[in-house]
DNA sequence: TCTTGTATCTCGTTT
DNA sequence: AAACGAGGTACAAGA
């Protein structure tokens, strides 16, 4: 990994054109030719950047004869027309480092997490609740939880971390077809997430779905598989 | 900002539990207490993070007295419980830059331009056409542009840089709504984007919605503003 | 390989 | 401040 302090503006062209003006950022150069640049603020995302895989061109001095710039970088992308121009005016640092493959990141508490929670907990729905199966297939794809309520009724729960509109969205769908099978109509909707947005509510709401909002710590904390992973 | 490359292992506790094993990687503090943990590969995304506003306290040693680790550093979210501890075992490169802060970034061809564009050339969808206005209001959302055909009946144009099932689902909702308004209704709908997927296209044909594929660039080149940003 | 769905999304804009 | 939509979304899992 190679890091250069610089006073650089800084082109790209590709999807769309963005258009850096001249000031001092930190300059990323990776392993596999990708390209960050970086203010000092803002949060994780660079202001500008080459996703590899790409080539890094280094060429003294401008195109156009600028004796103002000193280097011009080009990174091209290696399976598309995007490219970044970087126009170095001056260095003030330039320092390479070899890091190594990194091992890689070890998450707990995504979307799969709530499922399994919910799942074990399927009675946080409401009395006499039951699981019939996570995952159940369908022909658009599979419903993330299927259950029975306390009268013996289907129920298919859609589960999310945040309930936006898409969601209500995909679990209309899923209940249109599964109302289609006489062994499981009629099939009622429910909508479970941690946050759901009141516009997802309203629609939700119109067409007939219980909405459920999920505590995801207290749920952690009845499950006894919690804090071991650490 | 501060550039270190260390040995070290992270663990962030917040919205999910995640964990990195020891590695060397660079660590990048800005100016706003955020931090970065990026690995030699990968994308923009590192590997960890903390979002500003965010606090950084280093210690010596560890915590736990293991003589294997150099600093211990605790990265604190200012609005949150969210944590990040960094675990140095050794540190190869240290430096500190002054940046200032950076202009940010202009951008160009976003769906905002494009909505402009039609808005001002809103006779590329057939003749005779006229704008009622942009971002009509309706209960679920602003429509994109609201327009008359050259019979004098209302159209809905939903506009996409990159035509999506999304964004026909979308625009199906707003002409529902649009045809319980008696003012209104009848209104057709118009999906117009630089690319229209496939399977779009289908959907949308099948209600009866109209596709147009738009050309940014020779809209761009008709606008007598264009150019001008760089 | 391509498609689909999630995200500690980020980032702007608007309410 | 909260919510909503777009993104050069990025990224991982599944088909």
């Amino acid at each position: 990994m190679r890091l250069v302090i610089a006073e650089c503006s800084v082109d790209y062209i590709g999807r769309l054109k963005a258009h850096l003006p001249r000031a001092v950022r930190l300059l990323m150069v990776k392993a596999d030719g990708s390209v960050l640049i970086h203010s000092d603020g803002g949060s994780y995302k660079p202001l500008n950047w080459m996703s590899p895989p790409a080539r890094l061109h280094v060429e003294a001095g401008a195109e156009e004869e600028d004796p103002e710039v000193l280097e011009t970088w080009t990174v091209q992308a290696a399976k598309s027309d995007d490219r970044l121009i970087i126009r170095v005016h001056a260095k003030h640092h330039d320092s390479d480092h070899a890091l190594g493959t990194d091992p890689g990141l070890i998450k707990d508490g995504v979307e799969a997490d709530l499922q399994r929670l919910l799942a074990e907990q399927i009675d946080v729905l409401g009395p006499g609740y039951s699981l019939v199966r996570r995952e159940y297939p369908t022909a658009i794809g599979p419903v993330d939880l299927l259950a029975r309520d306390g009268a013996g009724h289907t129920v298919a729960v859609e589960l999310k971390r945040r309930g936006d509109i898409d969601g209500v969205e995909q679990l209309t769908r899923y209940l249109e077809l599964l109302n289609r099978d006489p062994l499981l109509a009629p099939v009622r909707g429910i909508f479970a997430a941690q946050q759901i947005k009141p516009q997802a509510r309203v629609l939700a709401v119109d067409r007939g779905i219980d909405c459920v909002t999920l505590d995801y710590d207290a749920m952690r904390g009845v499950d006894d598989s919690a804090g071991r992973l650490f």
